[in-house]
DNA sequence: AGGACTTATTAAAGGCGTTTAATAAGTTTT
DNA sequence: AAAACTTATTAAACGCCTTTAATAAGTCCT
């Protein structure tokens, strides 16, 4: 049923799993700061960060200034306690990112698209020397233009290989580290949440015109939406003239602004979110602007979201090393 | 930040609350079968159990068949020990339901609206008479057509005189109760999921055609969608057509069942709901399955959702009744 | 009917975080 | 420079849930 924190070792968990939250949000803190915090016990949190200490985990820095009294140390997370690798596979290139848990990127790459072939195993190959090479590895993320399920690409238009595979599971059992997949507008929309902050729990929806037709990663009260059979987002298929869907509007009409304009005013009246992002790549400021008035003629305009440019790739890679480090803080219990 | 369950005394609401939900939702239960459903040990779910019987909360049904060894107690939930009251305002009635925590009414009435009136002041008197009446009620929850911000009204076309209203604050302080103010469509939703017990954190949309215009309210992952301005669900306003939204489509075209597909297909599109619900009253099975037909010209119809009928009054109260519920079993930590 | 076996309940011991008191290490005042 | 005051840290006592052992209350087999 619940979890309801109330055997010994979830609450030495929840506990961890806290302090390495507040210190890596925070970047340092003191024993007094973090029992504040968490809303535990001065000693508690001492206990824990001495252990955490003498395991390498957190590093002292020193002493803090006094405010008046005894100087408090002050403890940071050893950001290479961990290591995380991100990939991405797109339909022109495969790259990683082997980033530390101040998501500082270590080592980067690309290579040829894995999507193209016919088999995962040059793929595992990559990933095999990589984690090799660094050890510290401790989580993987990866980021495919699919439908995912719980770990399973249930639906990769085109990538026969990877098809209904259990890529998470596949992974985890190779390597014995975890292993999170996620579809790549769903990762850069939880990405861009991460690099700007919000309000908590926000609305938003990443838009993208990509090569494979429109999609969108949407997210709502702060969790990715992901529908009955992993066809949210499709927004090509939403009907918007007599006798064109979005797809059809963009591709045939001579006014893709109505067409964009038209879906923000659907998206506006029937979700309201805060916020709906583009590719900077796809769009530009003074579009934005366009689409902002046009989409006002539809909808009343105080209730338009905010539209922003932003960097896709960027954001897709915050979204999957997010997914990482949350992986990787999560286990060491 | 973050709750942490860590006191002892947020640990003890923790114990608490789960046992009366665990009783509520299973009826009723032996001290064994609490301590394993909730994962704390017998002698604390024995030591609770006690003090909640010798409290007059949950009495003791007696002996349980013996399955081989001795024979256990069994206890339920007392349901009379807390009533709460539902009250909903609606454009031509004002209903109100005395129910117990097994949802079972006490008494119910009717009065002339409220909302045509001028201030607050028979509301309130209604509300008056039926607390003093009823001492053991523990929780209001009233329902409003109309936006609602944390308990404030903060947009109901039509109603100055709750326009703005911290109609929550304004009765808690009153009556010194635990209060919900929750919007008609979002209340009838949450009920819906009530009764019709469904995958956990559903996502799932109800379409009325009311009095006020068409609006639906929203549930994706379990939670009820708010949106950035409380505009959610206004679908009136989406565009279908060269030179028509839906509610012009609606009241215009002769064809309803094309305007609603196209709806039911933007919906698929964007949230890809497990099911669209809508009133009895409102639609029949036989429209329902042409509405089905009709959708799948625009999107796969695997993807479609179910489309059901519901009994919408029925839900709205369900919904009122669980959220006052949650809010009575959440206090007397 | 009495022993052997099951299962529920109660009692005692242990673990772990909290609270409270004591000590250490600074700063500011006189 | 020492007293007075602040704040951090450590130590001891406590509370509360858990684990383990002991007891109570049945059932089933012979």
């Amino acid at each position: 049923m619940k979890s309801l924190f109330t055997t010994p070792e979830s609450k030495k968990k929840a506990i961890l799993l806290g302090i390495r939250k507040a210190l890596l949000d925070m970047g340092s803190a003191t024993k007094a700061e973090l029992s504040e915090k968490l809303g535990i016990s001065f000693p508690t949190a001492s206990k824990f960060l001495s252990q955490m200490e003498k395991a390498g985990e957190v590093v002292a820095m020193g002493l803090d200034h006094s405010s008046g009294g005894r100087r408090a140390h002050r403890y940071r997370y050893n950001p290479e306690h961990m290591l995380g690798l991100a990939v991405f596979l797109e339909k022109t290139e495969t790259a990683y990112t082997i980033f530390n848990c101040l998501g500082e990127v270590k080592e980067q790459g690309t290579m040829a698209s894995v999507l193209s072939e016919n088999s995962l195993e040059s793929f595992t190959h990559l990933l095999e020397g990589l984690i090799e090479k660094h050890p510290k590895i401790n989580s993987m993320s990866i980021g495919v233009p699919g439908a995912v399920n719980q770990g399973n690409v249930i639906y990769i238009p085109g990538y026969r290989q990877f098809q209904n595979k259990d890529i998470k599971g596949y992974y985890e059992e190779r390597f014995s580290i975890p292993v999170v997949v996620e579809n790549d507008m769903n990762a850069a929309v939880l990405g861009y949440t991460i690099t700007n902050k919000m309000i908590d729990n926000p609305s938003l929806v990443y838009l993208c015109f990509g090569q494979n037709g429109p999609g969108s990663g949407i997210l709502i009260n702060g969790d990715v939406v992901r529908g009955s059979t992993f066809f949210t987002g499709e927004v090509s298929f939403v009907p918007q003239y007599d006798h064109h869907n979005f797809l059809q509007a963009l591709q045939n009409e001579g006014q893709p602004i109505d067409a964009i304009s038209r879906l923000i005013a659907s998206f506006t009246a029937i979700l309201n979110p805060h916020r709906i992002l583009f590719s900077q790549e796809e769009m530009t400021s003074a579009m934005l602007r366009d689409i902002q008035k046009r989409s006002s003629v539809y909808v009343p305009g105080e209730h338009l979201p905010e539209l922003a440019l932003s960097d896709w790739k960027r954001d897709y890679l915050n979204g999957l090393q997010s997914l990482g480090l949350e992986l990787m803080i999560s286990i060491h219990l």
